[in-house]
DNA sequence: ACCTGAACACCGTTCAAGT
DNA sequence: ACCTGAACACCGTTCAAGT
């Protein structure tokens, strides 16, 4: 229902109980929450813990991972605020984080330089998802609304912007996201190499 | 006082003004935040508009205007979720948006690189400012506290996360935006001068 | 032992009544 | 005309009272 709509009295309501009983359960909205979090951190593609993952490159692995976490944090959308200031500690968080991790070491990379890949990745993620949060169904229109915004103003204050406007609102969520990917892993690659 | 702790009846009761008060100058709350982003944005350093800006190249004037906005949204902790899902447009947003762009299409970007590049720089900058969020003064003790809890983990079931669980978190956030964004901008290099 | 209605201390927003 | 106390319809959380 959204995290705005959402009331510990309509949870109570949904499972048929009285609101006071969720509180033996959980200490509080806030503890329920981390729940709902790692919930769907383990929606995440259980490809990565599979052998037959080994087989790809760094940048192949990492990418597949990258796109899987995007995928899922998309279909949440009304959970995404959640993944704001919390560094996500549960079962399934860990597991990921592991397979991502090793993935980097098992094939050369430093553990240091694997440990700042690995966050500015999965920041990059989970960053580009929630500012991109409710371009849904009606995304198309949204940026046609903003074209027409951008274009517009007034051309004397704001030519590049004016000019641009096009280009601006041309580029869908997904296709934003794995543009800004391929930049972030050309820069790993970029890295990788003068580490050597 | 936070977003969380915020209320119209306390803004109200600081300006000493009933709270029915402040709808005569506002739509809602809703509204209010959008002015406080905007005034927010206009924080960016000015030095962006300036001719002098003009020397550097585009790496050293994108990453200027990137780390001038990190800082902005560092000074500002408590307005943070505000960027969440939301594309600022007020008078300060289109003027800093407008100079970042000219930048890169000034030093020779196609207008559609240019809009791709601008837009990834600034979702990365915002996104790792957003999870982030509350890393203040106590970050060093947060940091000590998860390097202990990686750590600890069960070294057979997560070798690569307690091996690397130093690396995971002796990166303060300042160094770890710094490093996010070079890889970012490498990317870009990488994308422009394939471009030819 | 387990559950919960009702209460407590809050919200955002509205509007009739005051100045 | 402008302001606002009080009300309305909600919150999260607690606890005495019920089963």
């Amino acid at each position: 229902v959204g995290i705005e709509e959402f009331s510990m009295r309509l949870l109570g309501e949904r499972l048929g109980s009285g609101t006071a009983t969720l509180y033996r359960h959980f200490a509080g909205k806030d503890e329920l929450m981390v729940y709902v979090v790692d919930r769907i951190v383990g929606e995440i593609d259980a490809e990565i813990d599979r052998d037959a993952y080994r087989g790809n490159d760094w940048r192949q692995a990492t990418a597949r991972w990258a796109h899987s976490l995007f995928d899922v944090l998309n279909r949440h959308p009304n959970a995404l605020p959640l993944f704001v200031s919390r560094v996500p500690v549960g079962p399934n968080a860990l597991a990921k984080r592991e397979r991502s991790l090793a993935l980097l070491v098992d094939r050369g990379f430093t553990r240091e330089l694997a440990a700042r890949c690995y966050t500015a990745v999965a920041h990059y993620v989970v960053g580009v998802a929630l500012q991109q949060q409710g371009s849904g169904s009606d995304a198309e229109g949204d940026r046609e609304h903003l074209r027409c915004y951008f274009g517009s103003l007034d051309a004397e204050t704001y030519p590049a912007t004016v000019a641009a406007a096009t280009e601006l609102t041309a580029v869908g969520p997904s296709d934003e996201f794995r543009f800004g990917l391929e930049l972030m892993l050309d820069g790993v690659e970029c890295e990788r190499q003068r580490g050597r």
